[in-house]
DNA sequence: TAAAATATTGCACTGAGTGCATAAAAATAC
DNA sequence: GTATTTTTATGCACTCAGTGCAATATTTTA
C-alpha cells in the first residue's frame, strides 16, 4: 500500500504517533472518497463495498471509522458546525441580550457554509427521506446548542424557555437564508440573505 | 380502476366493496399490532416477521401496506395531522393577520395530541437517531403546510417569507408546548402549555 | 527483543427492503 | 351462473447495511 501520504489537507495532521496519524488519514480518505462516490453515483447507489474498495480498506474496517453510511455524508457538518456555533456564541458576552448576540454570531458563522461542496451535499441531503430528516435533526441540534449557550451566558432558570424560542427563531432565519442562498445559486453571500430574513422577522413581532 | 369511492374519511369503515374494506382492515390491523409490538419490545427489537405474523399476513404482503417499518409508527400522525392543520388553518379566514390565526388554529388542534398512545409513541420516537430525525422532519412538514395555507389565505408574493417565519414560530411554540406537556406528564392540557410559551414569544420580539 | 495494546480483516449472521413469478380472490363482463 | 380481467397475496431469491466474533497484523511500551 501507499506508505506516507503527506496529507496537507485543510487542517494539521502533525500530532500524535503513527497510529493517530493513520487513523486521521483513513478517516479523511474514507470521507472524501465516499463523498465523491455519492456525488457521482447518488447516495443509495453507492454501496459500502464501493467506498471501502475506493478508500483501500476492507468493508469491515469501514465500520471502525463510521458507524453508518449516512455518517460519512454528515460527519463534517454535524461535527464542526455545532461546536463552532457554541464557541461563536460564547464569544458574544459583550451583548446584553440574547437575540442580537445570536444574530451577530450567525452572521459571523454564515460564511462557513460557503464551500464548493455545499451545493452537492445539499442535493444529496434532499435525495432521500431519511437524509432530509437528518438535515432537520441537524438544525434542531443547532437550536439546542444555541439555546444552551444562552443559558450559560445569561443564567436565569426562568429565562430558559425564552432562550429556546430565540434560538428557534435564529436557526429558523438561518434555514430560510440558506434556502434563499441556494435558490439564487449563491448570487450573494449567505450573510446577505440572513439580513433579508432578519428584517422580515423583526417586522412581524 | 376503482369506481365509486364514497370515502367516509377518517371515521367509519363502511364504504366501498369487499376489497377496499379488507384493505383498510389490514392496514389498521398491521398498524395496531405493529405499534403494540414496538411498545412491548422496542422499535429495533421488533422485526418485520414478528409484525407480519402477529397481523396474520405474509412478510411480503407487509410491504404492500407500508413501505417501511418506520412508516408503521409514523403513518397516523404524518397523515392526519398535516391535513388537519391545513383544514383548520383555512377556516381562519375571519382573521386579519396570520399570526393570531395560526395561534387560534393550534389551540384548536392541540387536543389532537392528547391521546393515550401519545406518550408511548413519543418514547419510541426518541429511541433511535433515525426516528428522532423523522420527528423533526414531521414538524418541518407542519411548518411547510402552515406557511402554504397562509399563502393561500393572504395571497401576496412579497409576504411569503413572512409567512414562513410566522409558521416556524408557531410550530416552534407547538414543539415547546408538547415538550412541556410531556415533561409534566400531561398535568394540564396541551393548550395550557401552548399559552405559556406564547406569552414568552410575544414578550421577546 | 518481548509483551501488551490496538487496528485490520474475514466470515458468518440478522434483518430490511425489492423484483419477479405465481396463485388466490374479488370485481366485472357475458 | 360462468368466464374474464383486475387486484391482491404469497413465496423465493436476491442485494445491501450493519454486527459479533475470532484470528491476524501492526504499533506502542516495557
Amino acid at each position: 500500500m501507499s506508505e506516507r501520504i503527506p496529507e496537507t489537507e485543510t487542517g494539521q495532521d502533525q500530532s500524535g504517533g503513527l497510529r493517530q496519524r493513520k487513523r486521521r488519514e483513513n478517516h479523511n480518505r474514507i470521507a472524501a472518497t465516499g463523498l465523491k462516490l455519492f456525488i457521482d453515483n447518488g447516495f443509495e447507489a453507492t454501496t459500502l463495498d464501493m467506498i471501502a474498495e475506493a478508500a483501500g480498506i476492507s468493508r469491515r474496517t469501514f465500520f471502525h471509522y463510521f458507524k453508518s453510511k449516512e455518517e460519512v455524508l454528515l460527519a463534517r457538518e454535524t461535527r464542526d458546525f455545532p461546536d463552532a456555533l457554541r464557541n461563536g456564541m460564547m464569544k458574544m458576552r459583550h451583548h446584553v441580550a440574547p437575540w442580537p448576540a445570536a444574530i451577530e454570531c450567525l452572521l459571523t458563522l454564515a460564511s462557513r457554509y460557503e464551500t464548493r461542496d455545499s451545493f452537492a451535499i445539499d442535493r444529496l441531503l434532499r435525495s432521500t427521506a431519511a437524509l432530509r430528516a437528518r438535515k432537520c435533526a441537524f438544525y434542531e441540534e443547532l437550536e439546542q446548542v444555541l439555546g444552551e449557550a444562552m443559558d450559560e451566558l445569561w443564567p436565569a432558570p426562568e429565562q430558559q424557555a425564552a432562550h429556546r424560542v430565540i434560538a428557534m427563531a435564529a436557526i429558523g432565519v438561518l434555514r430560510l437564508a440558506l434556502d434563499d442562498w441556494r435558490r439564487e445559486s449563491a448570487m450573494y453571500p449567505v450573510a446577505h440573505y440572513l439580513q433579508n430574513n432578519l428584517s422580515v422577522i423583526e417586522s412581524q413581532f
